[in-house]
DNA sequence: TCAATCGTTACACTT
DNA sequence: AAGTGTCCACGATTGA
């Protein structure tokens, strides 16, 4: 046993701290993913059970035995905690060493706070920090600022010869990219890590841009299209998910949005997911070197919205504060609108001094129906509990035309009703509320009221208004997917006339689901936690259609939406690791 | 009343 | 095969 049993030094905890550090913040580094090979690595002896002829690795020293290699570890790992003065109970001496390390990390947040009028919060690195993995103690320090670019890691640690810090900022918590610019095709390939980036990437852009500039134009009209149900019906029966090639990566990250481009002979899926990419994916045109999709990084956070507009135009938004259009054939993503703070170089802008900075983003974006044209206007929530619409029709009149506060918490959706005055909201605080946008004026002050409410009990996920407006259609933590018979029309409270059990926990690393209308019809999708994992579609009435499973479809599908053809029938679902999958 | 923390969920990636 | 990362979604609980 060492000598040093009882000594308990910030200095032998510096150690384990940096040690740990230096290895694991850089494999945080996506930028350099290449290169560094940690030491670190050795620790584990690839999985292989005792007895394989292996040779194990440990801290630069060779083992010829599985047995032998666990025990220089576990010695190993008693030397660091008698080290730190910590005994030989080690599941609960780590906690007080962490409990010391945190201290240490909170103490420098603190410091920091002071320097750059930061909000600190100290987390531990690792959640799995138990027995004998003490080596693993680390500590990042980090500050939250969402909505600019100041979102930076510090890992604490303190060497022998004084305070050492070091810093990272990855590339996915920059800020918005081209701040109030249009970017380019290029531009927005180039801002993908570069692991997705090939030589090619640019010149297939351009070609499925050539692709979709040469198709029809589509049939823009919104309205509720009349095909009998018992076609409709037969159409989803018939739809297939058992061919390999429609699935897809088409994001990195988790996806938060997906979109069905409207062409009837040419299959586009979109997706957007947590980082700012957005994906394209031509579905057919699938080669032995390329899968057909197209990724751009026209967002830095979570592209909450995606909605093609017209054939060769296709509104994102995003938490980052912007929203944008891609256009087609100039090839752009063009701003249409961003918010901004209060500084005044942002005087001039439309979206000057809505951003309230820590604790507010763009939640929720849906494209205003009532108006076509090359600006579409757009309804926004925030996750500050406003809501606002902006109308970006003519380039000189453009304006907010309402910006009100529906809540205090934030709002998940907004859903306009095709009469064009009634807006139906749902979030945080627990309610769907039904508003008269006639009533908001431009800058009222006044609270306001809903014309009708529902209480949920939990949160909404999602309310929203079907094509032809009978229906109102929620998602809410309660477990429900809730559809409403002319909420539309009633003046007080509003009782669900049809409610499904539908389990909708799906949890921190799963996107939410949303059930969403398709675009003309009054049929219904939604993902499911049901196993095997499925896609749910639903008629109007809440009778489910199918539940559609199949050996491509593996993992949750939580936003799915459907292609807006009332001719063909097609369903894109999009998962929490970038995949997209098209039943057609 | 608010802030901080944790549990939950499922998947992908690494070793 | 096992371990680990995921980092503001939501709800519950605790502490200030």
């Amino acid at each position: 046993m060492p000598a040093t049993r009882n000594r308990r030094t910030r200095a032998a905890l510096a150690d384990v701290v940096e040690a740990a550090s230096n290895g694991r913040s850089q494999k945080r580094s996506k930028t350099d993913m290449n290169e560094h090979k940690e030491p670190e690595n050795m620790d584990d002896p690839a999985g292989d059970e005792p007895g394989t002829p292996q040779l194990y690795y440990f801290e630069g020293v060779e083992y010829d035995t599985y047995q032998e290699f666990v025990d220089a570890k576990r010695e190993r790992n008693q030397q660091k905690m008698f080290d730190l003065g910590l005994g030989e109970n080690s599941s609960l001496k780590l906690s007080s060493a962490l409990k010391i390390a945190k201290s240490a990390a909170t103490q420098r947040g603190l410091q920091r706070k002071k320097e750059k009028n930061a909000e600190p919060t100290a987390r531990r690195r690792s959640s799995r920090v138990s027995g004998d993995k003490a080596n693993l103690v680390a500590l990042d320090y980090y500050v939250p600022n969402w909505n600019t670019d100041n979102k930076s890691i510090v890992t604490v640690a303190e060497g022998e010869g004084g305070e050492e810090e070091k810093e990272e900022t990855p590339a996915f918590f920059k800020g918005r990219v081209n701040h109030g610019e249009d970017l380019t095709l290029e531009q927005a390939i180039e801002l993908n890590e570069p692991k997705w980036i090939t030589d090619e990437s640019l010149k297939l852009a351009q070609d499925f841009q050539k692709d979709i500039m040469s198709l029809e134009e589509t049939n823009k009209t919104r309205k509720a299209a009349s095909v009998s149900m018992t076609t409709v019906e037969k159409r989803i029966k018939d739809l297939s998910i058992d061919n390999e090639e429609w699935i897809a990566k088409v994001t990195p990250d988790r996806i938060y949005s997906v979109a069905c481009h409207p062409s009837e002979t040419k299959m586009i899926a979109g997706a957007g997911d947590k980082g700012g990419y957005v994906g394209l994916w031509d579905v057919d045109s699938r080669s032995e070197s390329n899968n057909g999709v197209h990724l751009f990084r026209p967002h830095s956070r979570p592209v909450c919205c995606m909605d093609w507009v017209s054939k060769d135009s296709m509104v994102s938004a995003s938490y980052d504060g912007t929203v944008r259009l891609l256009n087609v054939e100039k090839g752009t993503f063009q701003e249409i609108f961003a918010t901004y703070n209060g500084d005044s170089e942002y005087l001039e802008e439309l979206g000057y001094n809505l951003d309230e900075g820590y604790n507010y983003w763009t939640q929720f974006v849906a494209v205003d129906k009532r108006y076509q044209g090359s600006n579409p206007s757009i309804f926004m929530s925030t996750s500050a509990g406003t809501a606002m619409h902006i109308d970006l029709r003519v380039s000189d009149k453009q304006r907010i035309s309402f910006n009100v506060d529906l809540s205090a918490k934030k709002i998940n959706s907004l859903s306009l009703h095709p009469d064009g005055n009634i807006l139906a909201s749902g979030g945080l605080d627990n309610t769907v509320n039904l508003w008269d946008i006639r009533k908001f004026g431009s800058n009222s002050k006044k609270a306001l009221k809903p014309i009708a409410s529902y209480s949920v009990g939990r949160s909404v996920n999602s309310a929203f208004f079907s094509p032809d407006g009978t229906s109102l259609l929620t998602t809410t933590m309660m477990d429900k997917l809730e559809i409403f018979d002319n909420a539309h029309l009633k003046t007080s409270t509003i009782k669900p006339t049809k409610s499904i059990r539908h389990n909708n926990q799906t949890g921190r690393w799963l996107t939410t689901f949303m059930a969403v209308w398709h675009p003309k019809l009054d049929i219904f999708v939604s993902g499911s936690m049901n196993k095997p994992r499925c896609i749910e579609s639903f008629d109007s009435k809440g009778n489910c259609l199918r539940e559609i499973t199949g050996d491509a479809l593996g993992s949750v599908m939580s936003r799915c939406c459907y292609h807006p053809s009332t001719e063909k029938m097609a369903i894109v679902g999009g998962n929490s690791s970038g995949r997209v999958v098209v039943i057609r």
